[in-house]
DNA sequence: TAATCATAGATATCATTTGTCTACCATATC
DNA sequence: GATATGGTAGACAAATGATATCTATGATTA
């Protein structure tokens, strides 16, 4: 039970975007290197970040990624959907019974860490980060 | 990002043994009819429950499993962590950076949900299903 | 038109989960 | 103690999902 290494490279790729230049178009190449990945892989994840709405590509010389308007607004919990998806800790249930109580348990306990993504804005983790240097 | 459906198996075995038969010892083969997996495979489960203290097994004619005198106190987090073990949603970072700050958000908001599962004790759940008949 | 950069598809690899099969061990009862 | 009943452990096998890589292609700029 874990989060992707795939969310883990986005969280970073975001981190960085805000942190180092929240306004210039940064390549893939440059996000890649910095976390040692590859580019056409993470490509994929920052595809879908961007269409989840985070990020816009721009393609030819020059191009690369750039934070879209909202970025400020960005959560950790709309990266981490982003990435995996919306699927909750725990769907289905023993002879699939709607009202599955031992569901109902771990689903409610899951929005409480949902809720604490959701109110953490990858830009608070920025700032704090600039603090501390 | 699931919980496995071993730890499905696991909770429901664990519901079942509550809410049926606290006292009396029952087979692998009635659990696992009831929730239709193989005897062998919920055998295995039912050796991490009981590695984990929460059942015990006799052998031979009239055997089967039984709960431990603890059972009232046994909490979803009891159950799930004896299946998936102590592993927390996020315990690698880029670089392995023990500061880093993403890893701590997501490992605190993951505390939350912890905490919720720490406090639902199966015999709740147990009674609820009993007043709802 | 050439250089730069992102994108999508096909494919490969690997780890984990989910199981099955089998032989084996423990206990109670006749 | 033989036998039926019941749990245990190991060696597999299959399915799934995550993690990539390679290649070809499309878009933009200089």
């Amino acid at each position: 039970m874990k989060y992707s290494k795939a969310t883990n490279y986005a969280l970073h790729t975001m981190l960085y975007l805000v942190n180092v230049t929240p306004e210039k178009h940064v390549g893939v190449q440059q996000l890649a290197t910095h976390q040692d990945v590859s580019t056409t892989y993470l490509s994929k994840i920052l595809t879908k970040l961007a269409k989840a709405g985070m990020v816009e590509s721009v393609s030819g010389a020059n191009g690369g990624y750039k934070l879209k308007p909202n970025w400020e607004d960005i959560s950790f919990l709309d990266i981490i959907q982003a990435i995996e998806g919306p699927t909750s800790l725990f769907d289905y249930c023993l002879h699939h019974d709607p009202n599955c109580l031992i569901q109902k348990v771990i689903v409610s306990a899951e929005e409480k860490m949902l809720d604490e993504l959701r109110n953490q804005k990858i830009v608070d983790i920025a700032k704090q980060m600039a603090g501390a240097q």
